[in-house]
DNA sequence: CTGAAAGCGCTTACAG
DNA sequence: CTGAAAGCGCTTACAG
């Protein structure tokens, strides 16, 4: 590895007008720094980052500390999370420390991590309603940054899709095509999106004039088990006149719904209309259902970026309130979805 | 953060003989040891990693690289050994850098990372047979370890389980229990693994004088849909008579089984035996198998302490035929088993 | 526009 | 047994 001295005495440079050069600075004659650039490649120069920390003070990691639950789905998200902010750190030469949760205390492995001074922030991601990790770090005064959003008035950088509006979109979606029993299986309630989630489904059946009946709004994990599991239920009339179509928090749960319609010999979407939201994770492709399936879409994948350019720039200085982001999902309408069966013209009670 | 040189003043030592008697060396007085012990407890000392990398010439990171497959298992078993690893580096200072394999050539990610220096070593899963990367790594020179084996007279260090003994034992109980059509749902034969139990199942097989029927040796995904389709093809006779007992070369094969059995009201272990080769994922327990699972056990937890720690000696200078492990899963017998039932006399032609 | 110097926090020959 | 000194590779006031 070639070093900046060495660079500079290929040149007759000082390391210190190399340094400059390579950094863009701009007091730095342009001949010079094309020169120094030029060199560099040649030399396949990379800079120390080790001494680059040092010397900034920083750790150069942010930390990020999963939950272990039981929730199945987590592997798969969790997976697509970490593989993207890997990428999206590297890109600012930083690195990803993981740590476990192993405990009861929420906090116990933050204040771990930041008594040994090992990071510079945190990402935190899976925010259940006024998250306790929030307030704690918020006290301790370290820079973090949200995928997701605890409350509606969060003054934290974060990164999240409008949850209300994917449940209420879907809703308006089926609602204009005749629907009236439209049930929605939702994730655990725990976690804010899903309650942003209910509040819009409810808000919007309401807007429409369609009543809820009970049970049709679950709280269940995101599993093809768990879909299915609500589904058999749902549309044997246990809980009321089964529904003509279904919103699904996760494409797990769509997939155990579609299974349950089968067993029944109900046909999607003729008889019945399912759709979704949807990751876009890499092994559950929405396109490849059959029929394929009506989603609201926010690749996971693209939140990744945002977030780990926010920390950062949120560690360099910038004011948090400059980022918050809240984006929406896409609507894409495929096969999954069509006009309610002849026998769906009652509303629930 | 206090720093050495801190310390020293604090107690009247040059910071070369804090930084001695904290690392342990043995030229530093017992009571002088004691004494900066002391106040580094006190003052809440921690050596500031970027320093220490950077006189050591060391970058304190290792490397892995995910293979993105259409495996849905390799979530659950990666995030396993994921989570294991981060944790056994850890505590040996060391970072793991991930990053994913997109491409078509297997050496890509390696060539990179190694190119911009930013590991002192690799750590690799999921090895193929005669797998490409470890004959670029060998001849790059550049120290890694495996998880797994990609051949019998690997000459690298690696920690693996024995993988023709899971099969042979699993048979061997069986036929014990008086089996003699017995099953066998592999891994995909591409993994060396696989290839391993494959020669494993047939030579006990043999050894016991049971032909295998064409079909009864099954190569597909470790999924529950896998583990599903094969048993109903198998039970419905599709392949001659239908086996008596199935092992599996994953738990979630063995859902599959299950609910295939379950489906034709056969009784497990009344009508047929099922086991498994278990990883002991945390949320896919053996035990909670309703009956509880016969397994060979070998948590992957387990072996990522040996592999961190290898990975760490070998970077040290430890001789790689010293870091060679074979170890033995474990065979837990519960409830999945029994006896052959009446109508298993026959072997298969 | 460029250089000499100091310093980030640590380790380790070299002296004594 | 301990200390003074040099050095790892970089950055950045301070001079000029």
């Amino acid at each position: 590895m070639a070093t900046l001295k060495e660079i500079g005495l290929e040149l007759g440079l000082s390391p210190a007008t190399v340094s400059r050069a390579l950094n863009g600075f701009p007091e730095v004659s342009a001949k010079t720094r094309d020169r120094v650039r030029e060199a560099a490649e040649r030399l396949g120069y990379r800079a120390n980052r080790n001494a680059q920390r040092l010397v900034s003070g920083r750790s150069g990691m942010v930390g990020m500390i999963v939950k272990t639950r039981a929730d199945l789905r987590a592997d798969q998200t969790f997976m697509e999370i970490l593989m993207g902010l890997s990428a999206a750190l590297a890109d600012r030469d930083t690195d990803l420390v993981l740590a476990v949760d192993q405990g009861r205390d929420p906090v116990a492995a933050y204040r771990r991590m930041l008594e040994r001074d090992m990071v510079d922030g945190f990402i935190l991601n899976a925010p259940v309603m006024d998250d306790p990790r929030i307030n704690f770090l918020r006290e301790a005064g370290v820079p973090f940054v949200l995928h997701g959003r605890d409350r509606l008035d969060a003054d934290y950088p974060f990164f999240t899709i409008d949850n209300y509006a994917v449940a209420a979109e879907s809703v308006q979606l089926l609602a204009a095509l005749g629907h009236k029993r439209i049930a929605f299986l939702n994730g655990p309630v725990l976690y804010s999106h899903a309650v942003r989630r209910r509040a819009g489904y409810l808000d919007a059946m309401a807007r429409f004039g369609l009543p809820v009946a009970e049970g049709a709004l679950t709280h269940d994990e995101p599993s093809e088990a768990a879909g299915y599991r609500q589904a058999v239920s749902l549309l044997a009339g246990q809980r009321g006149a089964p529904p003509t179509a279904f919103i699904c928090s996760s494409t797990l749960l769509a997939e155990g719904v579609m299974r349950a319609a089968k067993d029944r010999r109900l046909s999607v979407p003729e008889d019945v209309s399912v759709m979704a939201h949807d990751d876009d994770l890499p092994l559950l492709r929405a396109i490849s259902f059959t029929p394929a399936l009506t989603v609201t879409r926010a690749p996971l994948r693209e939140a990744c970026i945002p977030v780990a350019t926010a920390l950062m720039d949120l560690i360099g200085g910038t004011d948090p309130a400059e980022l918050q982001t809240l984006t929406r999902a896409e609507l894409v309408v495929r096969d999954s979805t069509g006009p309610a069966p002849r026998n769906g013209d009652t509303p629930w009670p």
